[in-house]
DNA sequence: AATTAGACTCGGAACC
DNA sequence: TACTTCCGAGTCTAAT
């Protein structure tokens, strides 16, 4: 369920749903939910911490701790749920948090792909450190991703949703940042110019603040945990339309594949140069 | 010039 | 029918 706009939208739910609460146990069912440290410490550790935020950096949730920080990965399907009272796992809850205040908060995560990272007080969250700008980033200019492509041969699709370049785009949005700036997924990035990497900037923040605007996207398993359902879907130029008319050109929208994702556009629009 | 460490790219696996 | 990332194998490149 995650992109950056879906990840923001459940990182604000959290914050006023969970701040303030004391983690009194953790029931830990699939293991290879707890990426680091192994699932003992992980436990001992994190039992009687109190959440004190909750925050996002590209799509990793990071709820501070009293003592250390939670960082959590939801990739394809993962989503929290809060209840005021106890609440019978499903088949897919993997992670249960109770609270002091008997509240619970369930992790759920039908293809177990998600990960969580407990980190120490005062210790580098580790798994954060290869990401890249955030969107609006002040530091990120053409230049520098100018800079960061000139050795590459990839597409620019792929060099975007490089983690370590920009952090937070994903197949959805990688797909309408091309249309709005008319660039081939496919164009490879030492190609491109810097008007065009000032444009996917420009795009890329639009884009991103219009979804979260709107409760992000919902598609397949993403309706935000807590039951609620984004809205961005409306606002789709490209991405799952295929042979639906293009909103500029009224050309028939494409579905072809490029880094091995599938990927929506404009034939006619977004020509390869 | 040949070797090599490091950067980069691609494809498969994680899950069921 | 795929909203993500990690890792290993293979390839390229800059430095020695």
């Amino acid at each position: 369920m995650p992109e950056l706009p879906e990840v923001e939208t459940v990182v604000s739910l959290l914050k006023t749903l969970v701040v303030h609460e004391v983690i009194e146990s953790v029931e830990i069912y699939w293991n290879n939910i707890i990426g680091e440290p192994n699932v003992t410490t992980f436990r001992n550790n994190i039992e009687q911490q109190v959440i004190t935020d909750v925050t996002r950096r590209g799509k990793y949730i990071i709820f501070a701790l009293s003592n250390g920080h939670l960082v959590s990965h939801l990739r394809m399907e993962g989503k929290y749920y809060v209840y005021d009272e106890k609440v019978e796992k499903d088949k897919h809850t993997h992670v249960i948090f109770n609270f002091k205040s008997g509240k619970e908060m369930h992790y759920h995560d039908t293809r177990k792909f998600g990960k969580m990272y407990l980190y120490p007080k005062n210790e580098p969250l580790a798994i954060l450190s290869k990401l890249g700008y955030e969107p609006w980033d002040q530091d990120l200019s053409a230049d520098a991703l100018l800079d960061l492509a000139k050795r590459r041969s990839i597409s620019i699709k792929a060099f975007l949703l490089d983690q370590s370049v920009i952090a937070g785009i994903g197949n959805i949005y990688v797909n309408e940042i091309l249309f709005t700036t008319k660039i081939h997924p496919a164009q490879p990035v030492n190609t491109l110019s810097k008007k065009q990497f000032d444009a996917i900037i420009k795009a890329t923040a639009s884009i991103l603040s219009a979804a979260i605007e709107s409760g992000g996207t919902t598609i397949r398993s993403y309706t935000s945990s807590l039951g609620v359902t984004g809205l961005f879907q409306q606002q789709l130029n490209v991405h799952n339309r295929q042979n639906e008319a293009c909103n500029v050109c009224g050309s028939d929208i494409e579905k072809i594949v490029v880094a091995q994702r599938g990927t929506y556009l404009c034939p006619i629009c977004q020509s390869i140069q």
